[in-house]
DNA sequence: GAAACAATAGCACGATCGTTCGTATTTTCT
DNA sequence: AGAAAATACGAACGATCGTGCTATTGTTTC
């Protein structure tokens, strides 16, 4: 009947697993305890702990899901615009709209675990939180360039530096809008967001920011209306 | 003799808080243990624990002298430099300088702090770190207002704005220097600042811009050469 | 229905955590 | 010099950590 062979536990232990994203995001991966990871699903401490043979596996088998989680809310949404300055757009955007949502309760997990684990000596966990990042600042300067080829961003551009300043605005954002409970700083981030692209478009490229711009404010004004509306239906 | 009345145990105190706040700027204020800090000042757990009443009162004496450290390294050094833009050029050149010189084992202090709270529940640790925060975000903003006043930025510019842009990209430098231990990303913050305060500056803040790098560059070739004719002197 | 297997629980271990207490040593004050 | 106070130590506490081992439950498979 089931479209995949699905062990009963296969599914505990996924939703061991998001809940473990979940603290982890709030107390970091090293902050995560067993103990009070199974109290939380309401299960025993051995029973949880045999899904995993080790503290260090259930790490990495959190981040995994984390991982998973990261491409749905973020990158998959972001692909379905062009490939270019839309798309590199459209990544920031899909960014700061995850911290907003806040799809990980204790904001951005792979922040959270980048701040946690870059002073701590080497290891797996240390090693794959390494590589996600990489694998993100990839993205973005692969979007960059993808956009300076379409003529979209001026020649001269680094692809590296714009793609650093992307990413500096969005994670500082990410503490600032936790650490004061200030969503103030999410638009500040995207303020910087459209300045660092305008400022290296070409005059292609700002006519496209110009367009995405114009069908993000009226999306999001029809959504105020909308709710605005639903007053009295019930 | 001494010119300050000092209890002979404020000096191993301050020993303790200036290895605690090394350890916690790599291991997190939650992580630092008091038997391993004991155990590194080879001292008992209970006589180290004496000084403080508690693991809190422990954290939060950190956070003081971590401040003061961050005071004397990287505050007090730029208010050599003129008030205005050259100030506020001063203080995010005297951040990287301490991020690269390694003033704290782990990078900055307060920045690993504030990644390590930001999403916890309240308490008087957090709140610390929280205001540690808004005082140096106040001094680039302050510095900035000034630039502006005395006609050195564009009198259009939003200095929270700036303020918020400038410390995003000296935070990202500090965590991806120490993530992937590429210095590079020191450069590429120190480009980003400059590529700030240039977009923002007047033309007569841009003159002076371009005499704060022109009176930089050469001494760090003196300093290059310098170190290049020390050969054979010992 | 019995056998085989996967999944969970119970219990105990050594280690370390923050913390307390009583005592010994040192320093400071009179 | 002797009293008082500051400072450090050693031992122990309850709690929690990660991790094993054994038994028990529940689900497939023959």
């Amino acid at each position: 009947m089931s479209s995949r062979i699905t062990h009963v536990g296969a599914k505990t232990r996924d939703a061991i697993l998001q809940a473990a994203a979940d603290v982890a995001s709030v107390e970091g991966l090293e902050g995560l305890s067993i103990g009070r990871l199974a109290t939380e699903m309401g299960m025993s401490k051995s029973g949880l702990f045999a899904h995993f043979g080790s503290k260090e596996e259930l790490q990495l088998a959190t981040i995994e899901v984390a991982r998973k989680r990261y491409v749905r809310e973020v990158i998959a949404p972001a692909m379905k615009s062009e490939v270019g300055l839309a798309q590199l757009h459209a990544l920031c955007q899909s960014f700061l709209s995850y911290v907003e949502r806040r799809v990980f309760p204790g904001g951005c997990f792979f922040a959270a675990a980048m701040a946690e684990f870059d002073a701590k000596s080497e290891g797996p966990v240390r090693e794959r939180i390494a590589e996600c990042q990489t694998i993100w600042m990839a993205s973005l300067e692969h979007a960059t360039k993808v956009a300076r080829h379409k003529r979209q961003l001026r020649s001269s551009i680094d692809p590296k530096q714009l793609a650093f300043e992307l990413e500096a605005a969005m994670l500082a954002a990410n503490w600032y809008v936790h650490m004061f409970s200030d969503p103030a700083y999410l638009e500040r981030a995207r303020g910087s967001v459209q300045s660092r692209l305008a400022d290296d478009a070409t005059p292609t490229g700002l006519r496209m920011l110009k367009a995405l711009n114009n069908s993000a404010t009226p999306s999001m004004t029809r959504q105020t209306l909308d709710r605005a509306g639903q007053n009295g239906s019930r």
